[in-house]
DNA sequence: TGACTTATGGAATGGTTAGTCCGGAATTTG
DNA sequence: CAAATTCCGGACTAACCATTCCATAAGTCA
């Protein structure tokens, strides 16, 4: 069944992943309803609330998109087919490629766009909160995967070991806008593996 | 000599302080000067510009005030009377116990408040930059006197075991704003330096 | 005392913010 | 064809933004 009325003059599926860029470089408050709509090919006001509902409607949307793609390392993470320590690893170089990407603004979305919120944006905040949430309870269970099946030694360093793993990759959004290179930072994170073969 | 003119109705040095906890709690943009003048003492803006110049002149100032005291990681680092590993540790430590005490803002100031900007505030994320850059210039030192004086292992992984200390560093201002708890992250920041063992 | 200097309260600046509203245009359905 | 539905351009709102201005107050210096 067709929709009824007059279509929408723009694809509202690139659009999101326009915006998406947008609160991926400059965060959810830099980033102005003027910014978005420029961006997203110069629409007015009445388009743009009737289309996402409000700024912040648009942004749960594009971090959505974020974590469903360029964000996306709990599908490697859960990966059966690697052991625990390549699943570690193709997690950290897939998460650095993308970081230091030139086709994708430097960084991490869920790192940088939400951190730092004024009050009334809190909500915001914890949006950004629960997507990071998500990766480090996957790093976790990866760990706890390698742990279960012998593979990792079950001496109680589990846990510290999430946080480093997961402390080392959201510094990783911080090196990339300080234009640390991909191959410093790859090479960083097998020493970081190296952690393992004790 | 004594300055002439009307006296200052409050004290301009822990107004700065006061400041520099706003600014590091809520970053640069998300801090407007109505939040600066009502908690510097409900100062006027004519108050307010005569004493500092401006908000980016302000911060400017409360960066530096942060990067000599709470931020102060370079001391650590060049104190001679200590191993190279032993001040790694001692940098890392303090860093984490500032970065989660309940007496200052979480995490760090220089990591937070000026990553993500507005492009007219270019200049504040370079200030927030190059005082990153200070620091992690302080960590390569400190590994190059630990090769240098012979312990440290010679075998080229300095350039990376400076960035995997930086990158964790870093990344524990998320993980403090996060609710990370410092017992866990110093468990994790002992388990990093375990690379040295090898 | 009077000249000078600096700080203060408060009003006013021009610009930007997110969001609303309305009249008209474009489409589907009957 | 007419009715119903949806979208669009653009004017508009009310709040907030950093900053400036001015008259006045409170000191020092000679």
């Amino acid at each position: 069944m067709a929709r009824t009325g007059r279509p929408r003059e723009f694809d509202r599926e690139s659009a999101v992943r326009q915006a998406m860029n947008l609160f991926w470089a400059k965060g959810f408050e830099s980033t102005s309803l003027s910014d978005l709509k420029s961006t997203l090919g110069g629409l007015s006001s009445a388009s743009f609330y009737a289309a996402f509902g409000s700024k912040k409607a648009l942004y749960e949307e594009c971090l959505a998109e974020y974590m469903g793609t360029c964000g996306e390392l709990v599908a490697t993470l859960r990966d059966e087919s690697l052991s625990a320590r390549e699943a570690l690893r193709a997690m950290l170089w897939r998460s650095i490629e993308i970081q230091t990407s030139r086709d994708s603004p430097l960084g991490c979305m869920a790192v940088l766009s939400g951190i730092v919120c004024d009050d009334d944006n809190a909500d915001v905040a914890e949006l950004a909160r629960n997507a990071r949430k998500v990766n480090r309870d996957a790093i976790a269970d990866c760990i706890a995967r390698g742990v279960a099946n012998g593979e990792l030694a079950d001496d109680g360093s589990a846990e510290a070991f999430t946080l480093t793993l997961d402390s080392f990759l959201k510094g990783l959004a911080v090196q990339s806008r300080d234009g640390i290179s991909r191959e410093a930072l790859l090479r960083s994170a097998d020493q970081l593996l190296s952690i393992l073969d004790r």
